[in-house]
DNA sequence: CTATAATGTCGGATTATCCGACATTATAGA
DNA sequence: TCTATAATGTCGGATAATCCGACATTATAG
């Protein structure tokens, strides 16, 4: 077990993060010139990035995971399984990002009694 | 507020990657030749790499986490990016992750709400 | 202090990236 | 459906980053 990384692994490991990338911005409704530019790189780098032709480096990766609200363990596919926030938290993340400091604190509390309604659950 | 990453963000960015980088080698008792073989890179580039003289590659940095049993965020520093986020967006968005599906709907709906009443802000 | 290991620095060969032009595919409207 | 336009994909060559060995410097053991 626990192999050692063959550089076929290194390619589909790029192009299981380029989908992810690719899936996080189509959520967002964001075109890939957007990102692009949120980057300072050219377009076309993004879609090499997104078909995995491209790497990726750490600290553009931080941030796309901003840009996208998701989690750099979630965008590496560091927990297969528990990933970062549900989509729909990503989502909501969006929506609340533009609101008032006082709406967002309203919603907070809004949060907080649903939250104390159910007992928290996982 | 949350202005524009700039070129010397990156490099500062980039630095300390590189030290949390080192910090952890040096932690696990590791040599720079010992984890460049792993990494399948000269040694060299692993000096420049803790330096922040050298980008690190997502996969590389998942390679890295593995072998220096960290989290990619917290070599990344996650938590210091995630304050690209307004701190209460952020922290909302946690309060919220465990929440159940339903209520994270009727929290999204309140969103709505509230920023059809303001007129969607920012 | 000396010997040796570990790490740092530098230059140029090597490799990846970048970017514009063009091709292809998705989407909206008549 | 057909057309116009937006969005994405592909390719080649200019540009920029990486790689790697030789040598320099620093840390550690004895």
């Amino acid at each position: 077990m626990t192999g050692i990384p063959t550089r076929e692994d290194d390619e589909n490991a790029r192009r299981r993060l380029g989908e992810r990338l690719r899936e996080a911005r189509k959520y967002l409704g964001l075109k890939q010139e957007e990102v692009a530019a949120y980057l300072k790189i050219g377009r076309t780098a993004l879609t090499d990035i997104e078909s995995g032709q491209r790497r990726v480096e750490a600290i553009e990766l931080t941030r796309l995971a901003q840009l996208y609200r998701q989690s750099v363990g979630y965008l590496t596919g560091e927990d297969e399984a528990s990933a970062g926030l549900p989509i729909d938290v990503a989502h909501l993340a969006r929506r609340v990002a533009d609101l008032s400091v006082e709406d967002r604190e309203e919603l907070g509390r809004f949060a907080e009694y649903l939250r104390s309604r159910s007992g928290g659950g996982a």
